[in-house]
DNA sequence: CCATAACGGAACTGTACGGTCTAGTTTGAT
DNA sequence: ATCAAACTAGACCGTACAGTTCCGTTATGG
């Protein structure tokens, strides 16, 4: 037994800035419990949900998941606003402008299929649902994952489009109205479908880009520069 | 007091094949449980529904709610099935196909203001997001409602850019490919607004009528004859 | 190496809830 | 008028579950 390198020896120095592998004893019960929690929850919606098992799933005791969190409420709270933060984060990313028209169609098709691609993700789909369900209880955050989702994926799309309006790539007069239709051409189906059909109706990589060409297709026709 | 018509004296002939207001005792109760159980499944999802209350809503003894439906969910199941093929039903209805290639684009718009218009109902809405939210529990009610919803909705407008593609009003390939488009294009942003945002976010008549503006402008672009 | 904060485990409280049972009452068709 | 079917009220059973308490144990950081 050499390799104990990953979870034990946290010896005294934390490795400065490094989000690492060494971590407080509380911090890591934290975790564990955030993580169990994910799992329990996407599952078994919230009331669904019992504190004991998900002590248990935590290999933790009761004590310590209400200190870490006070509640039941809270632990969902926290739990899907930081899954819904880092959803939000994982789908913004930066590529270059095309800079020709001819590169639009193929610029938008790798844009919409990416986007898709994460979105079409079984736990994301799974928070979708179970936010859905208790838009009643909680409404604030299902309000939180609007903004993150479908609200910044169009406001990036819109400011996006506006560009390329200005370089000539597209005719856009309305850059947020554009930015819907094209968002739901392309998510429409695919988020509905698995919505209801749950994941077995996630598209193949073959069926996204399918779907991708069907939807650039049309929204091209509307907005295509020439 | 003289008019006591409406809920009283059932005296012993039944008016016929009427379904009017002389029902026998039990099929009132049915109904009258049934109708609570809307609310209240509506309300507080399926676990966060109690028979007790449930029962005391109907106006009806405990007894009587498991005497007619047996479980807590077959009531559901039964509910939920009931509520799904009405609102299928209430969707569709039949139009006169325009004759001329300029009476398409108001055609259109009359029939996506109208779909708009049934399915971004609170009562429907909530359905919805009740459904979706108990996917995991109930799937193939999740299965119904997407087959009596957006599957009907593609197929009938399939068939109907079929047609129209033969009348050579317009130029469809793919038939239920354009019908899937054009319905998301209609329905995506305001379906999956209210989904998360609630009631507030159904849209009134004027931003239906402009949603469905630009929608069918942009399925016009790709899809039109000329 | 030790003081202290964090943790474990398990019992406990109080309540809630699905479903059943009992015993008496109402209803409606004949 | 009669009688069976349907209904009522509420007690009752077993279980489940959020949150608390108690006290002994363990890890951590200075």
């Amino acid at each position: 037994m050499v390799a104990d390198v990953d979870a034990a020896t946290p010896h005294t120095a934390t490795g400065g800035g490094a989000p690492a592998e060494t971590l407080g004893r509380s911090e890591r019960k934290h975790r564990a419990i955030l993580e169990a929690a994910q799992g329990m929850f996407l599952a078994g919606g919230y009331l669904g949900t019992n504190m004991d098992e998900l002590a248990a799933a935590s290999r933790v005791s009761k004590q310590t998941v209400y200190k870490h969190f006070g509640s039941k409420e809270a632990l969902f709270v926290e739990l899907v606003t930081s899954m819904t933060d880092a959803a939000g984060d994982r789908v913004h990313v930066d590529l270059a402008d095309p800079t020709e028209a001819d590169e639009v169609p193929s610029f938008l098709e790798a844009y919409a299929d990416r986007q898709l691609d994460i979105v079409m993700t079984p736990t994301l789909l799974q928070l979708r649902r179970l936010v859905i369900g208790e838009v009643t209880r909680f409404p604030e955050l299902a309000e939180a994952l609007y903004e993150h989702g479908p609200k910044r994926a169009i406001t990036t799309l819109a400011a996006m489009f506006e560009r390329f309006d200005e370089l000539g790539l597209l005719r856009v007069d309305d850059p947020t109205a554009a930015a819907t239709e094209f968002n739901w051409l392309v998510m429409g189906e695919p988020v509905n479908r698995a919505m209801l059909l749950g994941d077995a109706a996630i598209p193949t990589a073959a069926e996204r880009a399918a779907q991708v060409r069907g939807a650039v297709r049309v929204f091209l026709a509307a907005y295509g520069a020439r």
